[in-house]
DNA sequence: AGCACGCCGACT
DNA sequence: GTCGGCGTGCTC
């Protein structure tokens, strides 16, 4: 077994295959699979994975692998398994899985430079090439030809004086520091000290600190805590008391934080009810999909915390997905209270080297418990007893660059190699999730009530039109101005709520609040200035842009677009003493603001809690009263069939941040469509009635979950291209597939245009089938040529979120 | 992705 | 006649 089957790292169609090289003795114990190595490859070095190991190639003459990167692979047998999997389900390169799979640090940075050769000196190169090593004997590739040398040092290769010499580097280095630790067993140690003379106080201090704690301890921690000096442990040094050495440390981004320890709560009966299905698939170690159905504030997390105390009892690791933007202060603490240094957190606040530190804490097993954003699904952990996917229903989940995987289907991938439950948690569940749960798919686990009986906020839906009508023109209505009054002199807290995703523009009538539909698809059009036209991103329906509504002929018919800024000056405009804290991408982000901005709020530093998306989860405090949506239209009227199940779960969710604890919460909502079943049911936090309407829509368009979807995205410079190249592939689909499957297109992108590359895409519904997968990957073979070189690029996502 | 090899236009 | 353009094909 002394020749590696190596996946490169050159993410392309021709060498997304392993590669053959021979392992150099001195290696054999080293390189296993999943060990990152250093190869070459052609001319250069590069990095790979090694993902087999075999006796025999079918390649005669190998080159041998320079060096290993890794002493312990970094991906085991279910990870490499995995990747192989995903890339099947992603139609991605090997190479892009496994990297999407490790933390960014783990990628390699390439470096190419010229060395002057061994026995060269400086003084026999051309006079111009002699100042370029004045210091070393090396430069950088990229500094050559910035300053045009390029030729000359070519020249100069071919002469033997200068060798092209190409470096792979770790991104990050771990985190090394002096650590000082006994050089004696313990009674050597006290012989030791005996030994020392009386006034060498300091030392003798060491020694004591030493048979306390025997273990190494940093040296800047073990002066600082004693009061001595350097000197001291110079001493002891020279003595051999004492021995130093470089320790890896951990970048700890909650070590300034304190964390109190605390015990589970007990258990309402629907708890206990709920629980109870998914501690009995730990115990008997079956695989299960758990949908937890159960309204905000209803205690879900108490379920996770608790099933994962079960899963660490039986010796087990969990892992825990939490959307990015809910990824909290607070969420963080209730699992650090609880688990304390047993949990890693993994989000994108973290810097690389903080990300990696958490993915080392995990490899070397020295966590159980990983709570993080998407991407903490590859957590190498070897023993997984739970998978808990908090508000299950969010669609950053699914990762929109390749490989485009859902998190979800990852879980239950993982979670059957582990025979292990997964628990899908969301107070408003995705159609796709709960289908399945009505299908018996999953297991359905409901709470139907809140924690301690609180009843739901009371939801109040007002008429913008008819604000408009009655003269008011502000993005206040009456009555929520009346309640924004009011609380201001109760002093209660309250949060306003701005949509800002509703930038891509649509034209709405402000009298009637009629939006341009489009009539063959149910969804928004889409308005154009360039050619001042309304368009539908799915059929390619066209129509003008109406001078007058072409329900009620007002005038007042424009198209809409407003943010947080606008709404902080005009609110201080009309409450000049209001203390406002807006909190949006401009304020949070910067590292740690997020949580600064939100411990202000919760010490009563503000009154209004003024945000975007981000503020619409997983905030819990008590003092709030008051929740007002400035305009719930804005996610409604996006060209995407998904538009009416966002802007409920994104009502309800923002709704559910009122009335938490003792006092009772209201909730202001402002449409332009209070009729629209959407509003209408989030208004009554009715999702059961929201889920049958829904899926009434999807069956009649053949969306999910009644229809999969797959989407290919065309761009080529030339716009005709693009076109011919969609069409030709929409064809050969539809010849590919059965009569049953619907292929639309080829219609222009959402972004039409991105870096003067035209954008157009082919739709794919269907039921079953089995050919498609196969389709699809010819069609990326046949046009591999014109994707190298012609600037043509195809992208294919199998279950598109974003139809971008 | 790089990089080398190789075959056609504008220059010393 | 040479330098250099970027099309084509390969990397174990």
């Amino acid at each position: 077994m002394n020749i590696a089957g190596v996946i490169v790292d050159v993410p392309a169609k021709q060498t997304d295959k392993t590669f053959d090289y021979k392992i150099p003795d001195k290696f054999l114990d080293v390189i296993k699979p999943g060990t990152r190595v250093i190869v070459p490859f052609g001319p250069r070095k590069i990095q790979g994975f090694v993902t087999e190991l075999k006796d025999q190639s079918s390649f005669a003459k190998l080159r041998s692998i320079i060096e290993p990167l890794d002493l312990t692979p970094v991906l085991n047998e279910e990870l490499l398994l995995l990747g192989a999997w995903l890339t099947e389900h992603t139609l991605s390169y090997k190479i892009s899985v496994y990297q999407a799979m490790l933390p960014a640090a783990l990628k390699a940075k390439y470096e190419k430079k010229l060395v002057l050769s061994k026995g060269t000196e400086r003084s026999e190169l051309p006079n111009d090439l002699v100042d370029l090593f004045l210091d070393h004997r090396e430069i950088k590739w990229d500094d050559a030809v910035a300053k045009g040398l390029v030729q000359k040092l070519q020249k100069e290769a071919a002469a033997g004086r200068v060798e092209v010499v190409y470096q792979v580097k770790d991104r990050v280095r771990k985190k090394m520091l002096k650590h000082i630790s006994p050089a004696l067993e313990t009674e050597q140690l006290q012989a030791a000290r005996t030994e020392l003379p009386s006034q060498a106080s300091g030392q003798q201090a060491v020694i004591d600190f030493f048979l306390e704690h025997p273990e190494p301890v940093e040296q800047r921690l073990l002066l600082t805590t004693l009061g001595i000096s350097q000197a001291t442990v110079q001493s002891l040094l020279k003595k051999g008391i004492v021995k130093t050495e470089e320790l890896e440390v951990y970048r700890d981004p909650y070590s300034e934080r304190k964390f109190e320890k605390r015990v589970s709560l007990k258990l309402t009966v629907e708890q206990e009810t709920a629980i109870r299905p998914i501690l009995s698939s730990i115990e008997t170690e079956q695989h299960e999909v758990f949908l937890l159905y159960g309204v905000t504030g209803s205690g879900k997390t108490e379920i996770y915390l608790q099933s994962i105390q079960e899963v660490l009892r039986k010796g087990k690791e969990a892992i825990v997905l939490v959307p990015e933007i809910s990824l909290t202060p607070q969420m963080v603490t209730r699992f650090k209270e609880r688990f304390g240094d047993l949990v890693a957190v993994m989000h994108s606040g973290l810097s690389a080297g903080e990300k990696y530190d958490e993915w080392r804490k995990i490899q070397r097993k020295e966590v159980k418990v990983v709570v993080g954003a998407r991407s903490a699904i590859f957590a190498p952990f070897e023993n997984i007893g739970i998978i808990i996917i908090d508000e299950e229903h969010e669609t950053s989940y699914k990762q929109e660059e390749n490989p485009r995987y859902h998190a979800r289907d990852v879980a239950i991938q993982r979670a059957k190699t582990f025979a292990c439950p997964v628990v899908l948690g969301s107070a408003t569940p995705s159609l796709e999730s709960f289908a399945r749960a009505q299908k018996g798919r999953y297991t359905l686990l409901s709470l139907p009530k809140r924690m301690n009986n609180q009843a739901l906020p009371a939801v109040e839906i007002v008429d913008m039109r008819e604000e408009l009508r009655s003269g008011n023109r502000s993005m206040f209505s009456v009555r929520l101005f009346e309640k924004i009054k009011d609380r201001l002199e109760k002093k209660e807290q309250m949060v306003l709520f701005l949509n800002k995703r509703g930038h891509s523009s649509f034209v709405m009538c402000r009298d009637c609040g009629y939006v341009m539909n489009c009539p063959h698809c149910d969804i928004t059009l889409t308005y154009h200035r360039y050619n001042e036209q309304m368009k539908c991103h799915y059929c390619g329906y066209e129509d003008k842009v109406p001078t007058v509504c072409p329900e009620c002929h007002s005038e007042h018919i424009r198209y809409f677009g407003t943010g947080t800024q606008k709404v902080e000056e005009e609110l201080l405009k009309l409450i000049p003493e209001a203390r406002i804290i807006r909190m949006d991408v401009d304020t949070t982000g910067r590292k740690g603001s997020h949580e600064r901005l939100l411990n202000a709020f919760q010490d009563g530093q503000a009154d209004i809690l003024l945000g975007t998306q981000m503020i619409a989860k997983g905030l819990d405090f008590p003092n709030i009263t008051l929740v007002g949506v400035l305009s719930a239209d804005t996610m409604l009227n996006l060209p995407d069939f998904r538009s009416s199940e966002k802007t409920f779960q994104l009502l309800t969710q923002v709704s559910g941040r009122a009335g938490r604890h003792k006092l009772p919460g209201e909730v202001v909502i402002q449409t332009y469509s209070p009729e629209h079943y959407s509003v209408e049911l989030a208004g009554t936090q009715d999702y059961d009635r929201f889920y049958q309407q829904e899926m009434l829509m999807r069956k009649g368009h053949q969306y999910p979950p009644f229809y999969y979807l797959s989407l290919v995205t065309v761009s080529h410079e030339e716009l005709m291209k693009a076109v011919a190249v969609t069409e030709k592939i929409a064809q050969f689909i539809h010849s590919r597939l059965s009569k049953d499957a619907v292929v639309l297109g080829p219609v222009a992108s959402p972004i039409p245009r991105i870096n003067d590359r035209y954008r157009y895409q082919c739709l794919i519904k269907y039921k079953k089938e089995p050919e498609l997968s196969t389709a699809l990957k010819s069609i990326l073979e046949h046009y591999q040529q014109e994707m190298g070189s012609g600037g043509l690029q195809i992208s294919v996502d199998l279950n598109p979120y974003i139809m971008m």
